[in-house]
DNA sequence: ATTGAAACTTATCCACT
DNA sequence: AGTGGATAAGTTTCAAT
């Protein structure tokens, strides 16, 4: 877990900067690089730290069109359906919420054909909405 | 931009762990970490890669609920809005979409009452609605 | 829990290809 | 555009505190 304003400081800056070095981290909070190591393991250790994740421009790997679908299913083949998202690779992120809608994702796709094509393939499973992506504001 | 197959077995290794050595993606794809080095700062220097980021667990931060909010605003607000969104800290993405509502945002706060305050201080802007995560079922 | 030193690994630069 | 060698920097482990 995170223990104290140390674990904090190091969170903030990984956070931003996932390739910083133990040494860099340390001289800007104040701790030696091994220290600081340590603190990192044990983090990642404990699940606080999910992963290093690199950000990367789907437009420039020909990735144009990016959306926000919304979709509803029947409980009874929520589950199942879930299963098969892995095969979705135009799926950044998604998440299960309260509401009408039961899936909240993220996709990106080549072009208005792929965007087509992959609505009907969500289509089979229930009933999907769109919003196209025009500017993303804040990208964490 | 993206070059040939390299680049893109390069992109495809750092996106889900961009901690890894130079030399770890060299042996990966056979080439050597000089050669990787190059090709990485090249796409740097084109925004191809965007950043470095970590994937922390806002729960494990005392960030216990998640939600997507959607958001109209009348257009002669929009602007003015979204150049206050900086200042608020609870924002993890937010994109301007298309459809009736113009934003989709996904946060992070501390409970249900900090979830209030903080859909009372959006809607003196516009009209926010709210979805609360139940599970995130892929997290790019 | 942190430090500092030792042993190992990686990044960066450059001459050569 | 890639390799390999040299050097500087970083990581990891561990005994000492």
């Amino acid at each position: 877990m995170v223990k104290d304003e140390l674990d904090h400081k190091i969170l903030c800056y990984l956070k931003e900067n996932s390739r910083a070095s133990y040494a860099q981290i340390g001289r800007e909070i104040g701790l030696s690089a091994s220290a600081v190591g340590e603190r990192i393991q044990r983090l990642e250790q404990t699940d606080v730290i999910k992963g290093y994740r690199t950000l990367i421009d789907p437009k420039k790997m020909g990735f144009s069109v990016s959306a926000y679908i919304h979709m509803s299913l029947e409980s009874k083949n929520f589950h199942s359906f879930v299963a098969t998202l892995d095969s979705f690779s135009e799926i950044e992120h998604c998440s299960r919420v309260t509401g009408e809608t039961c899936l909240i994702m993220k996709i990106n796709v080549k072009d208005s054909d792929h965007l087509q094509r992959f609505i009907d393939r969500l289509a089979k499973h229930g009933n999907p909405s769109t919003q196209v992506i025009l500017s993303d504001i804040i990208t964490a």
